[in-house]
DNA sequence: CGATTCAAGACGTCCGATGTCTCAGCCACA
DNA sequence: TGTGGCTGAGACATCGGACGTCTTGAATCG
């Protein structure tokens, strides 16, 4: 195995047994190279790795330091590689945001609290009964992230963020090219708004469910 | 931005607009890094970052090359990421999990070819009545991935399979020495596999659920 | 004709020097 | 005494070049 790998490996090591925490900082470059037995150069490819996965966090001038290695933040490396998959595989990520996302909102629907709701209520009337495609498409994104923050599950948050990256592309494809798919989408966001006011998990489980399945079929026919 | 930060987007940004394709060979290091304006070096820690992920693949003595940018493959990196968290997050994986496997395992109950049902039951069989906790982590993994498989979505196959990397699974199972856990899993796959061979989709859904619930219960109730 | 050898090409690793940024401590000023 | 700027030490950023190791394929020899 290269030296490099082997260094990563052993930052990964002293971080998984616990040797480094989270924010603990590293010890300067020359050190740890000496330390691990590897040049800096060398080093410095290992820890540039990890700092692109969110390991690790280079501040110039100042350390290396582990990250809080929150899910949230590990998980947002996923949008850096799902953006790599072209459309032919983007059925397949809708597939996968069509399990969670439906059990995200009807987790949410037991927990979400009333001020979160006036927040997403106010966010819909706020957007007009005419919206631009990409400001629906933002308020989309955003409406559901509320959401699913709600569900009390950072992970499950993190992976439906990290899996609407490909999805947002197809959505405003959608947008432009469909008449009604703006005022269909307007309707079933307040359709979940309300059954999550209702604390109807079920209901919210079913609107959510047609809300994506009505983009997969309208991508599947288009494909 | 750091000149590798812009080597890497630049790079990222030729495999994604296509100038790039899977399998393609990039330039020598010494060219690349001329073309986009940096130092061997620091085109080096780039190259490596993006290795790191699986986007492109280095072979000493032959060249770099971009990866097949399979989802199985880019996802693949999720396992590696996974291996950081802490137990304190290991109930919100596994929440996700109990999510994602049952959608999967119905949807595998439309697919699952008889051969591959066969294989699966051939293998239950081979495990005997009293394996041990090595044996029947090793044999979970392998029956719940030939499942998954078969849902015929490789992203939520690559999904799961990070999911439930060995990591996770080897530290809950670790502790799990209960003396009917092992006996009470084996039972459990034994009735998924049924479910699967009478292509009965809800109820190898609730199997599946009921499986993963009961680890996620006796986690509960241990940490 | 096949096996072996060898050389070119490409990645792997290292070194040392210099640039740039951050932070903390010192000092002058009000 | 408090505040602000200045400055120097420390740490990362980047570079260029040298040398090692590995892969591959062509030339060579039996």
């Amino acid at each position: 195995m290269a030296v490099t790998d082997e260094a990563i490996e052993k930052i990964k090591g002293m971080i998984v047994s616990g040797a480094l925490r989270p924010g603990d900082r590293l010890p300067k470059e020359s050190e740890l190279a000496a330390e691990l037995g590897l040049s800096r150069n060398s080093l410095r490819e290992a820890v540039r790795a990890l700092s692109l996965i969110r390991i690790l966090d280079v501040r110039q001038g100042d350390g290396t330091y582990v990250t809080s290695l929150d899910p949230q933040l590990l998980l947002e490396a996923l949008s850096f590689v799902v953006d790599f998959h072209r459309d032919d595989t983007v059925l397949e990520f809708l597939a996968v945001r069509r399990i969670l996302e439906p059990a995200a909102t009807a987790m949410a629907a037991a927990r979400i609290s009333e001020q979160q709701l006036d927040a997403l209520a106010n966010q819909l009337d706020k957007l007009g009964t005419d919206p631009s495609v990409e400001e629906l498409v933002a308020c989309d994104l955003e409406f559901h992230r509320g959401i699913v923050q709600s569900s009390g599950n950072s992970v499950l948050c993190s992976l439906l963020d990290g899996l609407s990256g490909p999805t947002t592309r197809a959505r405003i494809w959608r947008g432009l090219t469909q008449e009604d798919a703006v005022s269909r989408t307007l309707h079933e966001h307040r359709a979940i708004l309300a059954a999550l006011r209702d604390r109807d998990a079920e209901a919210a489980r079913s609107w959510a469910t047609v809300h994506i399945a009505s983009v997969e079929q309208w991508l599947r026919s288009t494909l």
